[in-house]
DNA sequence: CTTCTTTTGTTCGACTGTGATCGTTTCAGA
DNA sequence: TCTGAAACGATCACAGTCGAACAAAAGAAG
């Protein structure tokens, strides 16, 4: 096909695993395949062909039928007595098993003992080098039959690191981790809570309780916070709030002055800009910052309110923070399902890629109207 | 199906898998068939039909009727009857029976068999208005549990039938739609082809062949076309071919000149800025384009490349035409495997939206150098 | 270089899928 | 209930495909 139809192939011969890539190309162009005309076209024995029809058949990517073979068919009744040799390997690398993870993990398993799947986890820390390290660890010294992690995709390194994990030779499904679009990572299927939609929840929560001037604080070592300014600034548009009058502030890049400090400073802030309430990112920066609203006096939520994002400890606060929750246990469950419906189906099935919406889960800590409605008023002037 | 009802399926016949195969799709497409019809329209003797219909009935896939055969029906207790539990009724409104979705309803029913549940097809125009009737009309005459659907999104009208379709008290399921960010379709999930994805993948192709030149022909008429664009875009300028001098039609913009004129217009656009290789959406326009160049003397793919969109119709062209092929089956089948969850699991369930990426199918029309490979000095002196 | 292993080709009897014939069964209308 | 038309399936025949056994060729290892 994409050759021409020489009878006799220019010299070289092809090697049997090209001819039966060769074979499949042919199968997805054309839908099925005659021994007859692929013999021809590829100057070898019917039989030959018929024994590459075989081998495919036993690998499940082809049907045999009499006269030629076709794309895996399900009505295809020959391998369905298959559930004997279910017992796959899934390595898990996610990059902390203190934080968020462990939700993550415990979907996973959940779902990994439905499916009867063997799971191992490994921890890892924030960056590519290590990632690729203990990868490599499970790779080398277990028989992963597929890969699910979280790598580092910072820099140059984090693509570096994704373009490997596209070309291994197992199934690799990301979890809370989208490839940017310019890395070809064509193979890699993922799912991934869509932070930018939870944060554009909290902030029409925020709104409709009456508050005009939202600010969000984040904390740019983490993956998640681009996603969640994102999705900040979109709902701030939809809301018609000015970005220049909000409050933005990111705590890795707080000055000397220590946690305390920067929290002043965004404190002083809000004052200046007539900012109600506040998201912010990682709830266990969200429980310091109410904790510090409380000390220097202000009400929450009646002079601040809080929304947190993750939902990790922001039940434990007082008061308790209104908190985005991110499906934890099921970006674990969805990634084994991808996973295991991989190896089932084999390369005929699309990569998958899934979103999933978070909740907003309202504590005493957002709900009621500001103090000082007049914040109302303050933005008409602007 | 898709093929043209041509009593004689012109030289090549098929694999009695493949029949089969047709003849589940049938079936799932009409509820019932005939031997008689059947054989006609395959070009086989009916008793091969009948013969068919005893192997699938043998496993329970269909129930016998005399002169024909129906999709398995709990009356035919012929066999052990599956154990019958939650059978829930599904909704399907989708905006064509002709072109694209007969594959993804075909998905949708053999999933929907897969978890016993029933579905209900019914055809709608591409406008919000109709949509709205039809899935109405599902709604008071049927007791659907859920419901999937491809609704026209375009302008207000679009936008309020969303906002509608999100407040319904039944889950909902979007096929091939991505409701846009503004819309607070909170409740909906969904499952489309990553379109922007596929035609990225077919302009990286034509770069590897040779081609600097890449164009785009569209019809905006489709809700696919805008996403095609974009990824035509992003690869162009991943592959940092400028914008400003690349070929971009629509043919619904076309002059009163019709077709053939338009097609002219494009050609003569493609010599001026050299442009080699055309990315057609709506492979139907695809195989007409490529007839076109066979007709004004151009070869195809030596002096104009083609990838299709869609692949309906593209491998019956001459030359056979590579194009992108969606996964329709598994939008179906995602759809129902999305549905199916929701409806066991309920509430608690977080909102899911899969992307799947669609296959590059390469036949003739875009393999080879091109002829002229100045086309890359033409480019350089830009 | 030899020897072993893997891959490919040839022959030929067995087998499968399809269609024609024809007697039997089922259906629908009177 | 009867009756004619249609559908059905058992049987046979034929063409074409399949695979076991063996032989030959091409690499790989020593």
């Amino acid at each position: 096909m994409s050759t021409p139809p020489a009878s006799v192939p220019a010299g070289k011969s092809l090697f049997s695993l090209q001819r039966r890539e060769r074979l499949m190309e042919e199968l997805r162009a054309h839908g099925a395949i005659t021994v007859r005309g692929i013999a021809a076209k590829l100057g070898v024995s019917e039989l030959t062909i018929r024994r590459d029809v075989n081998i495919l058949a036993d690998e499940g990517l082809v049907s045999r039928v009499h006269g030629g073979a076709t794309l895996r068919s399900p009505l295809d009744r020959s391998a369905a007595a298959r559930p004997a040799s279910n017992s796959y390997s899934i390595g898990m690398v996610v990059p902390s098993l203190d934080y968020y993870w462990p939700q993550v993990i415990s979907g996973a398993r959940a779902e990994a003992e439905e499916q009867n799947l063997r799971i191992l986890v490994r921890g890892s820390a924030y960056d590519a080098a290590d990632n690729r390290r203990q990868v490599q660890a499970l790779l080398d010294t277990q028989n992963i039959d597929g890969l699910i992690v979280a790598p580092d995709m910072t820099g140059e390194h984090g693509r570096e690191l994704l373009r490997w994990l596209n070309t291994l030779p197992i199934p690799v499904v990301l979890a809370e981790r989208r490839p940017p679009a310019e890395v070809p990572a064509h193979r890699l299927e993922w799912v991934a809570t869509d932070h930018s939609f939870g944060a554009g929840m909290a902030v029409r929560h925020l709104w409709q309780e009456g508050h005009r001037q939202i600010g969000c604080l984040t904390d740019s070592a983490s993956p998640t916070s681009p996603h969640v300014v994102r999705g900040w600034r979109q709902a701030l548009a939809a809301m018609k709030i000015p970005l220049e009058g909000s409050v933005h502030e990111d705590s890795a890049t707080q000055g000397p002055g220590g946690r305390a400090e920067h929290f002043d400073h965004v404190l002083e802030l809000c004052r200046v800009t007539g900012t109600t309430a506040m998201l912010v990112h990682s709830d266990t920066q969200a429980v310091a910052f109410v904790q510090h609203c409380v000390d220097r006096g202000l009400q929450v939520p009646g002079d601040m309110a809080v929304v947190g994002y993750d939902d990790e400890v922001a039940y434990l606060a007082e008061p308790a923070i209104s908190a985005v929750r991110p499906p934890k246990q099921y970006v674990g469950k969805v990634a084994v399902q991808l996973m295991a419906a991989r190896l089932a189906e084999g390369r005929q099935r699309p990569v998958h890629r899934v979103g999933l919406n978070p909740d907003l889960i309202l504590r005493d800590s957002s709900v009621g109207a500001p103090r000082v409605p007049a914040a109302g008023l303050l933005q008409e002037t602007l």
